[in-house]
DNA sequence: GTTTAATTGTAACTTTTGTTACTGCCAAAA
DNA sequence: TTTTGGCAGTAACAAAAGTTACAATTAAAC
């Protein structure tokens, strides 16, 4: 745990913090597709991303699925943050998109940090800011973009965060997490391919230029 | 100053920190329609909102807007505490929905009374869940419910901030906050008043239920 | 009082998105 | 091998939202 810890935070926390994390931080290994957080549950910890990617979603109540935005190395989940302050219920899911690797601090640690470090302030601080930021780009995509332009996006950032230029994925996977039908992704993609933009392949699209 | 800060804060802040707030904080009154907060614009203080309320809008790159939600008595601006610690600019516009009183208060400080006071800790926390959640309720607005709905949920808004069943906006200024059309505003309305829910008038909508 | 500009109402039309239905294809299971 | 179920392609249609155009009304400016 140490030297994951030291790679990912080191730069960021005291060593003093360092230390801490290593004593009361729990390490949980998450295999993708797993989920971590349900809506509605109450969060008892909070994670500090080593490796892999989560994905967050937002459902409504028809048991419709949105995309938030992902987290990675290096992230926490600010949401959590509030979570666990506030004794408030998740507001949403968090799966994981890849195989993944994080820390679980208990939440009583959360509240003693603040007070005591000021880099663990400022990741907090930092962590609420590039949420919301997210939250914000999130907010754009529904608002400003149509449709295929949203797929354009999260296709690219499907890339981003697999690392790979192959996604594996089904239209009807997309189309849940676009919160739009099946047939509408493949009309899509289908417009890209001809536009010789990407490759479609059962189970898998593969991008050329985007 | 310290009557408006006892009455919104007393119960929230311990004493001490009431003490400082009035020594470097400024009272702010801004009238019905000014403009706080401009997007690109570096932010140097902090806003602590005593009275009235502030919008909070978001505009693509051509220059389309978008209503994000409202800061009441008793809120601070997240965005605005996350920018001052980051250096970065504003996202977002605020403007000043009705006349509104606010205490100023220098960056410098925010970032010692996070450490030295554990009630202005939790205030800023609760602070980024409140507009964390409404974040999410307007995407859930924007991504899961049609425009007449939006249309409904943003009278009913309205309706709470201002404290008013009269709605003094044109149905262009609506269409702006909603992100769509004046025709599309005028039909839904339209639908809303032969169902007996509103009335219309020129430059004003009175809401009889909704 | 007349002119001007802003506001609202409405029709007709287009675009975007969502829905239904059916097809062929492929891969895993029986 | 045959069957089954999931996946993708596509047409035809429906609904929602956006656009254009113009008329009628009201308020403000001159």
């Amino acid at each position: 745990m140490l030297n994951s810890l030291k790679e990912n935070f080191a730069h960021i926390f005291e060593e003093a913090l360092i230390d801490e994390i290593l004593e009361v931080g729990t390490l949980k290994e998450i295999k993708e597709g797993e989920k971590l957080i349900e809506i509605g549950d109450y969060v008892r910890s909070m994670p500090l991303l080593i490796s892999g990617a989560i994905k967050i979603l937002r459902e409504d109540d028809n048991g419709d699925e949105l995309l938030l935005y992902f987290l990675e190395r290096g992230d926490t989940c600010a949401m959590t943050l509030t979570c666990c302050l506030g004794q408030t219920r998740s507001e949403i899911r968090a799966i994981a998109e890849l195989d993944t690797t994080i820390i679980m601090i208990p939440i009583q640690k959360m509240e003693e940090w603040t007070g005591k470090y000021k880099s663990w302030r400022n990741f907090v601080f930092q962590s609420y800011h590039a949420r919301l930021t997210e939250m914000l780009e999130t907010i754009d995509s529904i608002a400003f973009y149509n449709m295929d332009e949203r797929l354009v996006k999260y296709l690219q950032n499907k890339q981003k965060i697999t690392n790979d230029s192959i996604i594996n994925s089904t239209h009807q996977e997309i189309a849940y997490e676009l919160h739009t039908s099946r047939v509408v992704v493949s009309r899509l993609l289908k417009k890209l391919e001809s536009l010789g933009k990407i490759e479609l392949y059962r189970n898998s699209i593969k991008i050329i230029s985007l």
